[in-house]
DNA sequence: CGCGTGCATTTACCTAGGTTAATTTCACAA
DNA sequence: TTGTGAAATTAACCTAGGTAAATGCACGCG
């Protein structure tokens, strides 16, 4: 794993997370801070993306959470995925004209706003910059199979179980857990929503995993999990870590992608 | 609608994708043909690749039916996407090295192999080639999202009748289904594994649209099915098509993207 | 022609999870 | 201190879809 020269304060998630993921040299690495033009703030529960709107810009959030999701009439929604620091949203903006998703901020969230137009002229320029976001937006597909996997073959007891373990993965990385626990600013309605369950037996669940001494869990004030016992959590979820892609080193290619060719 | 300025008999379905939604230019277009290195047949039931296997080659299906899947413990599975001619198989062997998911063939499969290391190589000296080819990433994502939102938040009938429109419309544009219909290689279990569905419940929902005049099928001989009402089936579904990205065309940006920067 | 195999089809029965509707809890504002 | 509202919780009841086990069907093969 690479580790940080520099003190990591400054740092975005982002670069945060690519200096351990994928690792960049100093001019890369500036091409990636120079992306963003300025803080943007959407308070709780704005929309920050509509389903069939013009994609103009793209999204880094530097605080806070944030929610994917697809509406069907009547009401129904599934949530795709959770968006964290240091994650893109619209990244898409650079493909395609129209979302065929929504988004909306679950806590108060910072982002960093790009013109996915200047996006595409750096990734132009920064080949190495180009994999890693392609890395990025890769692993986002990845951890979207695996939220189908549960939504399609997963009981809900070991879909909860495994969307507790991810979210605690992803957030250790980022490094703003607990020791066992995290603040988990999100609805029971809104996990039943991204497991493809009703509210209802989302509590009635939490309630069992709660009751087989597997995590604890705070839904007033500061809405918050503990995970007591990890190992116990991650074999209720049949836990396989592979699809986080935390282990493996990207391929290194860097010699085969100098700005001008070969 | 871009059209095609040459006799496309010997165009491959990924060119013919591409002509219609990410026309290349003739350099760029001999780029993409120079990509693969032979023909490899996987015969049908073949595993084209197991999950947690080394990444090392990609695939761009030429003729026939594939999919691609996860297993969980006690033989449960879930299918992710089906891959069609003109798709790509483990284009993420540019960024990973682990396999996080299985593709086998459902068909006999005529492939063409590409080394990751030269993929990489090309995209770098096309850049539009590059862009296209992520554009084809990002319609598969959009692809899984939708299935995810079936297995998620659809019934039976819906998610059924949705796949089946689905397929109708991918096949339609490689110009290989009948006029209402279509040769669907695929047993009923293959599609309960798609829909997180039991194969016995496929089997009752299948009936049932047949019986409400939407569809008809056949299983024995040459498994097909032929759509008797689309508009009837698309309302059965809550089709809505701009997932697929058939419409729109991709954002402008050539002259952002020279192969040596802006 | 008879047999085996892999699916499809059906039937009977069962349960995980949905639905509806109270009731409770807490945060917070007046 | 009380009022209000958004979630959480609980209870009662219900159904879409799962499971298990025959049975049927078409085809290939000896």
């Amino acid at each position: 794993m690479a580790r940080l020269e520099s003190p990591n304060a400054r740092r975005t998630p982002l670069q945060r997370k690519l200096d351990i993921f994928y690792p960049l040299d100093k001019t890369e690495d500036a091409a990636v801070v120079s992306l963003g033009s300025g803080l943007k703030l959407f308070p709780s529960g704005t929309t920050i993306l509509e389903e069939g709107a013009k994609l103009d810009r793209v999204y880094i959030v530097q605080r806070g959470w944030a929610m994917r999701y697809k509406s069907l009439e009547n009401g129904r929604r599934q949530v795709l995925s959770f968006v964290l620091p240091g994650d893109f949203i619209a990244l898409e903006a650079t493909l395609f004209t129209e979302s065929d998703c929504s988004a909306s901020a679950l806590t108060d969230l910072e982002v960093v706003e790009i013109d996915p137009v200047n996006l595409l002229k750096v990734l132009g320029q920064y080949p190495q910059v180009a994999l890693a976001i392609a890395w990025c937006a890769a692993r986002e597909q990845s951890l979207i199979s695996e939220h189908f996997v549960s939504a399609g073959r997963r009981n809900a007891y070991e879909a909860l179980a495994h969307l507790l373990v991810e979210l605690w993965r992803r957030l250790q990385i980022l490094g703003i857990n607990d020791n066992h626990g995290y603040h988990l600013p999100v609805t029971q309605a809104v996990i039943a929503d991204a497991l493809g369950l009703s509210q209802v037996h989302v509590n009635r669940t939490m309630k069992r995993l709660q009751r087989d001494n597997l995590i604890e869990f705070n839904t007033h004030a500061v809405r918050a999990i503990a995970i007591l016992d990890m190992a116990g959590l991650e074999a209720a979820a049949g836990f396989q870590d592979g699809y986080l892609h935390f282990t493996e080193m990207p391929f290194t290619t860097r010699k085969f992608l100098t700005p001008n060719g070969s």
